[in-house]
RNA sequence: GGUCCGUUCGUCUAGGGGUUAGGACGUAUCCCUUUCACGGAUAAAACACGGGUUCGAUUCCCGUACGGACUACCA
């Protein structure tokens, strides 16, 4: 009864892992070491038409990167092993074959254009759902209306076939999902789903349920899209006799797009301005570039957070937690049913606050690394304090380089918006006195209660008012309108680099005057 | 079209038969401040609609509308 929880993401090497899926990898995770279980990772590439190499690798890459990385996977085997699908290939068959034994399913010998044909002459017959089912598999070539002897000959000649699913005609699918409740579903609203394809490989459906029970999986924690193939999937437990072990359902509400319409796809992304993938991607056939969260600068204990909020919520008012902490709240029981809608604009707020609770050295090295790549060296002094400048008005780790450009490069030329309404002559008075006290020397260390206080007092000597010059004095030095504390800027550029610049801004936007 | 799922501020959501319907993001205003930001305070802002059930429904039931998923030899 107390068996082992043990869960699994399985995706497909289709491409790169998008959000919505790197969600549900993190609620298996959640769920999974919150039970004191076991989390997995299983590659679904039963299409091999779909195969995009180098996608498995970004998904390992962005689990281990968000820290959620699984307990078993086919780059770390446990004892259910192989992990990959494609590697299981060969034991498949003998399932589906168990399958026709027990009745439940049948060999199709239908060509694509056979069942093409089936579909329109339904189409025309106005039949809402013209799909191979109970009633129609009785017009189709299959083991079910061939005699034995002629599915015999086909199978021996070699005739492509495929494995269909033999669904009953009437009967009410329950099924138990933890997040829904009961959901019911007449059979004759399915289809004899394809089990094994014509090329040797199972369906996702037939795949899924095999390997599920093989792996000891005992809850199934995936997106809303398989709500509706889920009464098959029960079906086929049953067929198989499983319903024992079945695992627990629970199907996750989808991400939808900011704007509203349609669930989040992996197109979106830099369509709305901001990343839908973990990871940088180009696309080895198309050469389509996608960017991921982590270029653009999130952290990744902040898109953590951001993702378990979406769909789910501990229930009291805490927003901020570690991985530890939701581990620690998680419950299947708290994800909410409706569809979530995407908004950066959280996403940015939680890499703001992870951002300034990093170490002072992390910080730092932001800066010092970034500076690096362009070229420029700053010092551990200077870069500690250009780090305490901009820490509250940063949001990603690029910004302490970008925004404090200023600091590293004189203005070449000035806003000229502020530069019409805020230079006048009391500023370039007081500059002018200011710059030539710095340039004679300042005995005390020039740091930003000094440099005010010098200020102060040239100011007062010249029976200037500070409060309204102050502007104009911004734009002097740092060429801006606004900005961090300019006293504190002073201080980092020194008494030499801010008179310098004083004479220039004395020089240049006389002429504007 | 059919099947299934869903619907509380713009967004993420709490709540739940009787509440001033709570929080967060975002937005606005004010305070702090030499500017901007941070921080603090305040504000605007929601139970899709119609029927039931009930003394009472946003909460339960049924319909409608709207949104979404699925409807492949894709997952």
């Amino acid at each position: 009864m107390t068996r082992e929880v043990r869960v699994r993401f399985a995706p497909s090497p289709t491409g790169a892992l998008h959000i919505g899926g790197l969600r549900t990898a993190l609620y298996n995770y959640l769920f999974a070491k919150k039970m004191g279980g076991k989390f997995l990772l299983r590659i679904e590439d039963t299409d091999q038409t779909r195969f995009v190499p180098g996608a498995e690798e970004y998904i390992q890459e962005s689990l281990d990167w968000l820290g959620i990385s699984p307990d078993e996977s086919p780059w770390k085997p446990g004892s259910v092993a192989p992990y990959r699908q494609s590697e299981r290939k060969a034991s498949y068959m003998q399932y589906a074959l168990e399958l026709i034994e027990k009745g439940h399913a049948y060999y199709a010998f239908d060509t694509a254009e056979e069942l093409e044909a089936m579909r329109e002459r339904l189409t025309a017959a106005r039949v809402l759902q013209p799909q191979y089912n109970s009633i129609t598999r009785s017009q189709m070539k299959n083991s079910l209306t061939l005699s034995p002897a002629e599915v015999k000959e086909r199978l021996a000649s070699g005739d492509p076939y495929v494995i269909r699913a033999k669904l009953p005609l009437k009967e009410e699918v329950r099924l138990h999902d933890l997040i829904r409740g009961w959901v019911m579903v007449h059979s004759s609203t399915l289809d004899d789903k394809v089990l094994m394809k014509s090329d040797g490989m199972p369906t996702y459906h037939l795949a899924n349920i095999v390997d599920d029970h093989l792996m000891g999986i005992t809850h199934v924690i995936r997106g809303e899209e398989w709500l509706p193939s889920a009464p098959l999937h029960v079906l086929l437990y049953r067929f198989f006799g499983w319903e024992d072990t079945m695992p627990q359902f629970a199907h996750l509400p989808l991400l939808l797009k900011p704007d509203g319409n349609g669930k989040l796809s992996k197109r979106d992304g830099d369509k709305l301005g901001f990343p839908v993938f973990p990871l940088n991607w180009v696309d080895p056939f198309t050469g389509e570039k996608s960017s991921g969260f982590r270029e653009n600068g999130y952290l990744p204990e902040a898109l953590l957070n951001f993702l378990a909020f979406l769909g789910w919520n501990p229930g009291d008012e805490r927003e901020i937690f570690s991985l530890e902490e939701l581990i620690e709240a998680f419950s299947i029981e708290r994800i909410g049913k409706s569809g979530t809608k995407f908004d950066i604009a959280k996403a940015k707020w939680f890499n703001e606050h992870y951002l300034r609770s990093s170490s002072q050295e992390q910080l730092v090295s932001y800066l010092q690394e970034d500076a690096k790549a362009s070229g420029v060296a700053i010092p551990n002094e200077k870069a500690t304090a250009i780090v305490a400048l901009l820490c509250e008005r940063v949001t990603f780790p690029g910004d302490f380089w970008r925004d404090s450009q200023f600091l590293h490069q004189a203005p070449s030329e000035f806003d000229s918006e502020v530069a019409t309404k805020k230079w006048n002559a009391d500023a370039a008075t007081l500059l002018q006195a200011y710059a030539q006290t710095l340039e004679t020397g300042v005995a005390a260390p020039f740091d930003a209660a000094a440099a005010k206080a010098l200020l102060e007092s040239t100011a007062e000597a010249q029976g200037i008012k500070l409060g309204k010059v102050m502007q104009a004095v911004r734009l002097a030095v740092t060429g801006l309108g606004a900005g961090p504390d300019l006293m504190e800027v002073f201080a980092i550029l020194g008494t030499q680099e801010v008179a310098k610049r004083i004479r220039f801004a004395l020089d240049t936007l006389a002429i504007i005057d």
